[in-house]
DNA sequence: TAGATTGTTAATCGATTAACAATC
DNA sequence: TAGATTGTTAATCGATTAACAATC
């Protein structure tokens, strides 16, 4: 891609995409960035803006049409291929996560789930036997994995996520209380649970 | 609070919270804005400014002292005192969150675990029994209730949050896939997990 | 064509970084 | 005192908003 895209753009991109699909499900055929704006809360030229990053998706005098609009915003996304996503670390948040996103009509795909409890060993989860972590290597060669979710303790996110980088897998969905941004030839994205209820509890305590 | 802090800072301080925490954890006693900003790979001058909103909590020729520092972030974003929590949805996520957060050091305390579904009443998770969502007025007037994480289909879950507001609850940590932010008399936090795959697998597309 | 609305440039605003005087 | 490092002001950078010419 030619120029590079803040990174404040990319994270609003999901939020157009369920409202486009919200519209689309009430048979909406075509919005403006006006309208749009209104039901969104956020500036039509904000929309224009972050919308003319990847091309012009509209027309003068018509707007934009909501199906076409969400198909695109889907593959500037990635979404409308599907992504093969194992899990590591079986515990609730990861047998959460596994039995979770199936539910999402985006397309990740949940096709393996680990742990190193030898108690956890072939038990089920949804459709899924849980695996020992040292399957893991035969498993990806295997297997077309895209994306690791980690939902383990913080102490063995770190080795793992090098193990999983050294075996191909070059995108980590990390749930571990960690940073992991020292690590080469890798995509993070990190869900800090404990962080963003630290942000609810400082705007709590600001409001009194 | 006299001055409006802006949400990036706030974002931020989870994250000083934590290294000051390791610190403390390794016996590290004083720490410079500038050994910090190398060890979180950020700039000692936003440190610095990120810090002074609050007040000046270094010394000159000194630095920070860690425990003091990690004490006063502490007490800002609230996290010294205890709030407790209900979770409503006692879905996998629900029952994950239910017994995730517990485990975390930060003073956050699930007290109370709903749902609707009559298949699930008395339940255990963890030492709590699953309740029913009509007993959720009572256990509301009978104990201090903070925080309500929404762990629950997108169509139930703003009915619940102005149902949650009534009953005087004003704080929510929603993870179902809607914006609540029309809502009077309320904090929302969200943890939109699908938007967070979503910028995932950009980041991955775009890498390619 | 006239009206509507985009795409895009220009202006503004806010956040980040740099610089340095204050001071421990 | 001299050296180190903060607190804070000033400069820069980037993101958001406003404005409007292009055009459907």
């Amino acid at each position: 891609m030619d120029k590079q895209i803040s990174q404040a753009v990319i994270r609003r991109l999901p939020r157009y995409y369920r409202y486009l699909g919200e519209l689309l499900d009430d048979g909406v055929e075509r919005i403006s960035s006006n309208d749009l704006s209104k039901r969104m809360h956020v500036t039509a030229s904000q929309i224009r803006q972050d919308l003319n990053n990847f091309g012009g998706f509209g027309q003068q005098g018509y707007g934009y049409n909501v199906a076409y609009l969400h198909d695109e915003i889907g593959n500037i996304l990635g979404v409308n291929e599907t992504h093969n996503v194992i899990v590591i670390g079986a515990g609730n948040l990861g047998q959460a996560i596994a039995g979770y996103v199936k539910f999402e009509r985006v397309g990740f795909k949940i096709i393996g789930l680990f742990d190193t409890n030898p108690e956890l060993k072939g038990k089920m989860v949804r459709d899924l036997p849980i695996q020992m972590l040292d399957e893991l290597p035969d498993f990806i060669k295997n297997n077309d994995v895209e994306i690791a979710a980690l939902t383990l303790p913080k102490a063995n996110a770190k080795s793992t996520a090098l193990k999983l980088v050294s075996l191909g897998v070059h995108a980590i969905w990390n749930f571990a209380h960690v940073d992991l941004d020292d690590i080469p030839d890798v995509v993070i994205e990190n869900v800090h649970l404990s962080d963003s209820l630290m942000q609810l509890s400082y705007n709590i305590t600001k409001q009194k």
